[in-house]
RNA sequence: GCGGGAAUAGCUCAGCUGGUAGAGCAUCAGUUUCCCAAACUGAAGGCCGCGGGUUCGAAUCCCGUUUCCCGCUCCA
């Protein structure tokens, strides 16, 4: 990483506390590890993308209806989805080569190593007591077991080990009027799952026809045995998801069609197209036969924002199966041979992208420190460049000083401003360190009421990108703000 | 998890070989200002991340711990 992106990094991290953006979860008791509070602007900020996404998916195409599912599910549907058994494995780190494997792993393959020897009677006794240990859930024995058994690591020969820990990605708790073994609920370490399991509910109720999609927007949880990078991996965060229902046979298709559709969205903010690249999986996951990121060039790097997986049927067919009930579709629509396409379980597309991520991508594309100075003296500001779509704050309104009047005729101005529209007034300092002020949270425009206001009801709007001014009657804001803000805007193009 | 670095006012930081905690900006009250971080006066703000140790005395030295950053690692 060079000097200049690690900085710009920092002060983009220290301009989002300053200005009421993010802060550190529980900071007066020295925060907790890798988890943040959105502020006053944060907040803003956050929930204009969710609309921005919102209206993208759901508002605009009429076969994408969105949801609203419970953190909480029944444990069984982990199991289904392959979180329970994926995610639950006693790992050990050598603390020589700093290479980490899975405890059980290391003893079979002692195991297989005796046996090969012929010391079959060794090969039995270590299998004994490794299953009693994996049985009984006990880490420290089978650190004894490793040790006993001189088990060093392949890579630096040495038995310098670490305990053994088990790695569990999903947060737990107790719920508790329930059954003795299932009183263990776990928080969703996905949205998606919510999705899947009401797909007949949704289907059914709304009548929807295939092709269509589910949206969600919901916090999810993973217990990351390292999250860092700021708001770029923590264990509680927002994920914005759509699954897509299709025919079996026309996924590859609607992957191409959302691959394409979403990396429109994002360019539709303004972001130069270069920041964005496909990185396409060679590696899939076990439920996915096609997948690929929309990574975003951040100062350290290209990092995921948004994943667009081919999922096929594997989770409904899991429900379907976890679950004892049908989780089929019947597609009226005839085929090539005049018979309807009948009963199925749905392909699945599924677009998922990080919301924290996301607020982050926008608050590092919008930020900039210019250089103001002129030959007498040097000057800078910090300026956030939002689409005013996403603005925090969409319009300041000033009065020129506090006296004659002014501060009255801005309020008045005001008042009929703030039922549609996000607005601040500030009547404190020289009109330069408020429009500098509002620079710093991403305003697109400033409104200022002067003395000249009171005799033809002009005002002057200040603009932020250009700072250039203009004079406007007041009459007029509220058409010119709403233009400047406007869904339409930027959804038009999508 | 391993290794390295850091933690002092809201922000950025200074504080040397231990000796009474500082600056700039920001904040608040006022005076003066009438369109781009103006000036002046005053005020407030600190368990020097936390805990222990060494010392007559610790922001400073030592140990532990928490949090953050970087590299590796991990990442359905």
């Amino acid at each position: 990483m060079s000097k200049n992106t690690d900085e710009l990094f920092k002060n983009v991290i220290s301009h989002a506390k300053e200005y009421g953006f993010v802060f550190p979860s529980s900071e007066i008791y020295d925060g907790l590890s890798a988890v943040y509070d959105y502020g006053q602007n944060g907040a803003e900020l956050k929930n204009n993308i969710k609309t921005y996404w919102w209206k993208s998916m759901v508002q605009l195409h009429d076969n994408i209806v969105g949801i609203d599912s419970a953190i909480f599910m029944h444990p069984k549907i982990w199991k289904a989805s392959g979180h329970v058994d994926g995610f639950s494995d006693p790992m050990i780190d050598n603390k020589d080569s700093q290479k980490r494997y899975r405890a059980d792993q290391l003893i079979e393959d002692k195991i297989a190593a005796l046996d090969a020897e012929g010391k079959t009677d060794e090969a039995e006794t270590l299998q004994a007591d490794m299953d009693a240990a994996l049985k009984s859930e006990d880490l420290q024995r089978l650190k004894e077991i490793i040790i006993d058994a001189k088990i060093v690591c392949p890579i630096s020969k040495t038995a310098n080990w670490t305990d053994v820990r088990q790695f569990n990605l999903m947060f737990s708790t107790q719920m508790g009027a329930m059954a003795e073994e299932s009183s263990e609920i776990y928080l969703r370490p996905e949205t998606a799952q919510g999705i899947f399991v009401n797909f007949l509910n949704v289907q059914k109720s709304g009548r929807m026809k295939i092709p269509f999609g589910i949206a969600q927007i919901g916090k999810a949880f993973r217990n990351e045995v390292i999250a860092r990078q700021f708001i770029i991996r923590m264990r509680e965060f927002e994920q914005m998801e759509m699954q897509f229902f299709v025919r079996p046979g026309t996924e590859m298709e609607w992957y191409k069609y959302w691959k394409e559709a979403r990396l429109k969205w994002h360019l539709g903010l303004g972001t130069s197209a270069d920041k964005y690249r496909y990185h396409d999986h060679t590696k899939l996951a076990h439920y996915a036969n096609a997948a690929v990121d929309i990574e975003y060039e951040f100062p350290f790097g290209f990092k995921e924002v948004e994943g667009i997986h081919s999922r096929t049927d594997f989770d409904l067919s899991q429900h379907q199966k976890f679950s004892g009930k049908k989780m089929q579709y019947f597609d009226p629509e005839l085929g090539e041979d005049g018979k309807p396409y009948g009963n199925y379980i749905p392909y699945v597309i599924e677009t998922s992208i990080g919301l924290d991520r996301m607020f982050l991508l926008t608050m590092m594309n919008a930020y900039e420190e210019e250089d103001l100075s002129t030959e007498e003296r040097e000057d800078s500001r910090v300026v956030l460049h939002f689409p005013p779509a996403l603005a925090p704050v969409k319009a300041a309104i000033f009065p020129l000083t506090k006296k004659d009047g002014l501060p009255e005729k801005a309020r008045e101005i005001m008042d009929k401003l703030k039922f549609d529209f996000n607005i601040q007034y500030e009547e404190k300092d020289t009109i330069g360190k408020r429009y500098r002020r509002q620079d710093a949270i991403g305003t697109p425009i400033c409104i200022t009421v002067d003395h000249q206001t009171l005799e033809d009801n002009t005002v002057t709007i200040r603009h932020r990108d250009s700072m250039a001014q203009e004079r406007v009657a007041a009459d007029q804001l509220e058409k010119i703000i709403g233009d400047m803000v406007s869904w339409k805007r930027v959804l038009s193009p999508l």
